[in-house]
DNA sequence: CGCAGCCTTGACCATTATCAACGCTGGTGG
DNA sequence: CCACCAGCGTTGATAATGGTCAAGGCTGCG
């Protein structure tokens, strides 16, 4: 249970981290405004998880029983349809939250994409827990709000974005999210592979592979490696995100 | 100022409309759980607004002052492209919040799409009012997690879901949305025009257009009017919704 | 009655998906 | 240690979904 303290940690990683991509301000974890009491209750009812990749950490339309915090790696959050099409709705990182939604089954799958660990909490411990600690639902609310602010600038780039724009734009967002990787200087770390890339533009594997290639050609980015890219002009990056270019 | 009370009226309304579409259970609105004494403290903050159709309420990258509640009519919300695209994000309705969001300009603008009434908020006095009401924050939060439920339904259907798909949704998921006018068994009213709808669904107006001229060859809807739809075939309209038919 | 605004329908076009082939890379087993 | 294979990525040819452009119809209001 000891492990719960990877919590004030991925959070001090992320204070350190890039300013965020939706506010402009820096991103804060959760626990930044929350006492070192209210930790150590949280502490108490916590049970630790650890998973290797691929592992599935929520089966959507399986009973909603626990609330999952990230102490360290990276997962990705999906929708599936019928026939196979997913949709992945976002990445998350250390310090973040997932299954806080009510309902009693998830709306959505979640999966390890590298090794991970998380704090696992009882539901219904942790409403008990939140509605005694007033500084964690606050916290909670303001990351609430901040998720939706990303989830209409996904709505905009899903609904109104060209591939190129998806792309440009996606390049752009992508140091802000994880905290343990900042990012230095227009240096852009992949974590994922381009078919995840994919269905989370909302676009093809051979459509995102085309766009990088077209990007690189007309030198806007350099692409390192598969997984490493450099942004050469910024601002024709940016351009393109904005529907510009 | 007397006019807050149109709020718990709202909720009240809310509460008797149809089962909601994103976590199956029925609405509710924020004001439900909230006491009296607390309701009488929002209502001395608030200052009462009225707009008709198409004022604009928020303005994209104007300093976010105020937070909003909608006590009556309907409003659109919506970020633009700089060429001029746009993509509608939300309808909200009597009962819905505005403007909650962290971040000292708003990033999103909302126009009222009908005769609109709403009380407004100082975003000071109301972050003061939230932090000293426990019972506001966690209604609050609730429905922040319920609007990220819907948020990730709408990536879905943008991201991954043909035209047909994307507007047998929408046709399903209308008649929750409007506590002011729940709709008898499977009838369909569409306050906004084909524009807005499309602007929403990420399609043209064309292709909005002839996929609702499809839905009815296929008589799976009758078009009663312009605004008024009626289902046919619940099951076949559910079908196309899901990916399968 | 005529006009403006919205909607529908049609013809054509472009972007992106699909299908297919090939290349690279890393791991495994001979 | 090398060769093979699996998995991922790139590239090309073709197809389809949905967008664009254009014309015409309906409705409500002055």
């Amino acid at each position: 249970m000891l492990e719960f303290k990877a919590l004030p940690t991925g959070c001090a990683e992320r204070r350190r981290s890039n300013a965020c991509d939706v506010c402009g301000a820096r991103a804060l974890s959760v626990c930044a405004s929350i006492a070192d009491e209210d930790l150590a209750r949280l502490d108490s009812i916590a049970e630790r998880q650890s998973l290797v990749t691929g592992d599935t950490l929520i089966r959507a339309d399986d009973p909603a029983r626990h609330v999952f915090n990230i102490t360290s790696g990276s997962i990705r959050v999906y929708k599936l349809l019928a026939d196979g099409r997913r949709q992945i709705t976002g990445f998350l990182f250390a310090g973040d939250f997932l299954g806080l939604a009510t309902g009693d089954t998830y709306a959505f799958s979640a999966e390890a994409m590298e090794q991970v660990t998380v704090c696992r909490f009882r539901k219904t411990e942790y409403r008990t827990l939140i509605r005694e600690t007033p500084a964690l639902e606050s916290a909670l609310l303001t990351r609430a709000h901040h998720e939706l602010l990303a989830a209409q600038n996904q709505i905009l780039l899903l609904g109104r974005k060209t591939a190129l724009e998806r792309v440009a734009t996606f390049l752009l967002d992508l140091p802000s999210h994880d905290p343990a990787r900042p990012s230095p200087q227009g240096h852009i770390h992949l974590p994922m592979t381009r078919g995840e890339s994919a269905d989370y533009l909302g676009l093809t594997i051979e459509t995102v592979s085309r766009t990088l290639t077209r990007l690189k050609t007309q030198g806007v980015i350099r692409l390192v490696s598969l997984t490493e890219i450099q942004i050469e002009k910024p601002d024709a990056l940016l351009a393109l995100a904005e529907g510009n270019g």
